[in-house]
Order: structure tokens, then C-alpha cells, then sequence
DNA sequence: TATTTGAAGTGTACTTTTTACATTTCTAAA
DNA sequence: TTTAGAAATGTAAAAAGTACACTTCAAATA
């Protein structure tokens, strides 16, 4: 163990070692803490996010993220849960963290910190019929979304810059896709997602050449041409050749 | 827009959108908020980080990272760089958001969630002198780092990760080196934060490739062999590369 | 049954980047 | 003046990425 101190005790100022946990306890202990979500899905090439419409101030009648106040003892990540099996019906949702907003005035009702949560869902397992909340909630398209209650713009921003570099580097884009799809899903789901174009052949041939899909079967239905095979993730064979050093790019 | 409505009012269960904001408003505002700094450092080929020895309860005596409370009218980032100028005298840090963590027992005292933040910093440009918390700060050789208070340990471990992806794709690198550096200098830096080796000639080439980095007049001093020239990151130059699609990796 | 249509799926030559390693250059110290 | 040791450069081979033409197939049409 090292031992160049660089300063040694100072006890003037208010700080997180000594003041606060005897005197003006209840002060520090006034914050809010909120979830909301930016479930993502993927249907006809467009990338779409589940927007709520407010039933209550504030903001009611805005558009909004889906969220909620977090329990006094409830965990964050399991908040987050509950309002996604809410929203949706699905318990085990890919879920990832992005940030934290805490802006003294991002709430009119007092100090509200709220986590943000990107979660990636396949629509096709959407459960409409899922309790939900508010007025309603809707499926929209990325490209238009309303303007948002809160600072819920910068969250879905945020959000989403965060699903663009997390979907290059991880294979995290099938839970956007159905469990059985075609490269040519494969393809147009990044060509939306990344907003760029791939060549066919070199696409299918990076992508094959990572072992990670099984070829199933199974044929397309219902195409008026060739119809083209059916491929799954293989989770399995992705967390074995991670183990050996793999690692998942574009 | 779109109008496939997913799910209509529904008014039973507790949510962020009704219940709270009439009935039991106070109940949910009993949140503590902190931050915890990870400072990085690097000296003498070592990476480091900041620790200090706590002075009170709770885990007084015990290393952690150096944290506080957020005060009710400061802006969460405000308050991490109030904690980082106590700390090492400087104002403007770069500084990285990590995580939230607030598992409902992570802290004796009550329920406080914490927001993570790493930083870098140039050792050489760290003021000794600046006032200070608890009964020391110590720069800790990152593989000697001991057991930590709360879940600090955790913090650290993400707070790591999350620096190792950053550096290989923006560069941020330049924020642990004295201003001026050689190439081998660079070399070293990310050989030891990556855990890798790499090629002279081929690192060099690489990163001078970007055109990222001025050659200064200048040489090292006070080698026995062959002085290197020095280079300096530019900042501009980079801004203006990445406006035109350039992005830094490895 | 034969032909057409349109996307699925494959092969290959070319270009660019990466890698490995040898060689040369330079300054300080002996 | 020589030696030592790292700085700095050059190059050839291997690998990866790109562009694009071609072949295959199933369904629809004639």
C-alpha cells in the first residue's frame, strides 16, 4: 500500500464523512426518485418507441415517457420492471441503464431524480392487452415523436444515441426481431437503426462469418419469389466464444 | 402520427401519473442523493486512483471513494465538481457520468442513491495542497487497491470498464498525460490501461494517421540516449475532423 | 408445362488496412 | 571517437474489406 498523503484532516466544511449524518439529516433526505423508460421497437422498417399520453398533472395531456416513482424500498432496476411487465405483459425485457437526470428544476412537483432505461422489444410479442397506464399508449415512429413532458426529449435522445453505439458493438439488435428472421430482416433492422446501407453479400457474409446464427429449417412464407431461410441468434454459442475472447462488432 | 392505441385508461394501480402527486406525496421524497468520484490517474507507468480514508461514521476508517451529498438546491453535476475542486484544487475535470446505484441497503443510514462519476486527470497538475476530506486523500496504485466502504467496490469496478471502452473510441487518453508527451509516452498509457501490447512502429503510425497531434519543437530532457520529440493532443483539430465524420479508435 | 420475375444466395478480383520485423538515425555517455 | 539504447522509418506479406457480377430458386404468369 502507497502512503503519499496528500492532506490530511480537515474539518471545517459540510461534507458526505461528517455533518450531514448528525446534524440537518432530514434536509439531505428530500429527493424524489423516478424510472422512465424508452422501450424501443422495430415493425414495417421503422424503429418505434411506446409513448404514453398523461392523465394527470402535471403535464396532462402530454405526451411522455412511460415512468414512475420508485417505492422507499423498492430497488431501481426492479421499478423499471415493473413498469415494463405493466406496459407490455413481459417480465424479462432487455433493459440497459443510460443515465441519471437531476435537474433542480426538471420537475414542477420538487426534486425528482429520474433514471433513465432503454429496453429493446419485439413487437410481435407485444401484449396490447397489457394493464397500462394514463390515457393510453401508443407505438410511435421515431420520426414523429411529439414533443415530450419533462426533459423526456433529452432522455429519448440520449437514449437512443445510446442503443446506436451499444447495437454496433454488442448483439443485442435481435431482441428488436422476431426469434425466427431472415438476414434480410437482419440487414434492414441495422440499415434503420444505423441509418446506413450494406451490401448484400458482404453483410450476409460478415455476419455468417461470426457464428452466431443457426440456420433453422425453415423457409419465409407467403413471398411471391424465393423465399429465404430462416435463421435464430444462437445466445449459446455467442457466450461461448465470448468466454474465448470474441467480441461482437457491427 | 399514429393512433394504434395500445391500452386505454386504466386507474387502479399506483403510478407516477395519478396517485402520488395527490396522496402520499411525501412519502416518496425521502430519497438521499450523493455522488461518488473516480479519479483516475497515471504516473511512472501505473494507473491510480484517488482514495480517502473515511473520518466518521458510518465505515469510518475505512478507504472509499470520495463522495458527498448533494445538496437539495444543486445540480447533480455541480456537485461532482464541487467534490473533485475540494479535492484536487482543479475547476474544470473532465469528468464521465457512470452509473446510479441505489439498491434499497447499500447505505446504513437511510435510502440514498448515489450517482458514479469518473475522472481524469494529470497528476502532475494536481495540487497537493488543496483542501481536502476526512483523514486523507491517497493516490492508490489501481492493483492495490483494498477493500472499500458501501459498494464502492462495484463503482470502481464499472467506473474502470466504462473508462477502458471510452478510451479506445474517443480520445480522452490525453487527459492522464502531462500536456506535452512523447509517442512512447501515448504507447505506454494505453498499454497499460488496455492490458495490451502493441508494435512500435505500428502504434506510431497509427496514431499519427489521425493527425491528431502537433510535433512540438521541443524534445524530452534528461534521457541518456536519443531525446524523443514531444507532441500535444489538438483539441480544435480534433473537433474539426470529427465535424467532418472522422471518429477516433484505439 | 414452359417462361418470366424478383429476390435469395454465391464467387471473385481488387483495394485498403493491418501486421511483423528489419533497418536506419540520433543523442548522451563512456 | 566509440558505444549504447531508444527514436524513428521502410517494406513486404497477410488479412480484411469492398464492389459487383453471376447463379439459383420458388412462385406467379402464360
Amino acid at each position: 500500500m502507497e502512503d503519499n498523503t496528500i492532506q490530511e484532516k480537515n474539518t471545517t466544511t459540510s461534507n458526505f464523512a461528517v455533518p450531514y449524518y448528525e446534524i440537518a439529516y432530514e434536509k439531505f433526505f428530500q429527493f424524489g426518485l423516478s424510472v422512465d423508460c424508452v422501450v424501443f421497437g422495430f415493425h414495417e422498417d421503422k424503429l418505434k418507441i411506446l409513448l404514453i399520453k398523461r392523465g394527470a398533472a402535471p403535464f396532462k395531456g402530454d405526451w411522455a415517457l412511460p415512468g414512475d416513482l420508485v417505492y422507499p424500498n423498492e430497488n431501481i432496476g426492479a421499478a423499471a420492471q415493473r413498469i415494463l411487465k405493466d406496459l407490455t405483459g413481459i417480465n424479462d425485457l432487455y433493459m440497459e441503464q443510460t443515465n441519471v437526470y437531476g435537474n433542480v428544476d426538471r420537475h414542477p412537483a420538487g426534486r425528482v431524480i429520474t433514471t433513465a432505461y432503454y429496453s429493446l422489444i419485439d413487437i410481435s410479442k407485444h401484449d396490447p392487452h397489457a394493464s397500462a397506464w394514463a390515457d393510453g399508449v401508443y407505438w410511435i415512429d421515431l420520426e414523429n415523436v411529439p414533443e415530450l413532458a419533462f426533459d423526456h426529449d433529452s432522455i429519448l435522445k440520449d437514449a437512443l444515441g445510446a442503443l446506436r453505439e451499444k447495437v454496433r458493438r454488442q448483439p443485442v439488435g435481435f431482441e428488436l426481431l422476431p426469434s425466427k428472421f431472415t438476414l434480410a430482416n437482419l440487414q434492414n433492422l441495422y440499415e434503420v437503426l444505423l441509418d446506413e446501407k450494406y451490401d448484400k453479400a458482404n453483410f450476409r457474409k460478415r455476419i455468417l462469418a461470426m457464428n452466431l446464427l443457426s440456420k433453422l429449417k425453415e423457409n419465409e412464407q407467403n413471398v411471391s419469389h424465393r423465399p429465404a431461410k430462416l435463421y435464430a441468434f444462437d445466445e449459446s454459442r455467442y457466450n461461448e466464444l465470448k468466454s474465448k475472447g470474441f467480441s461482437f462488432e457491427l
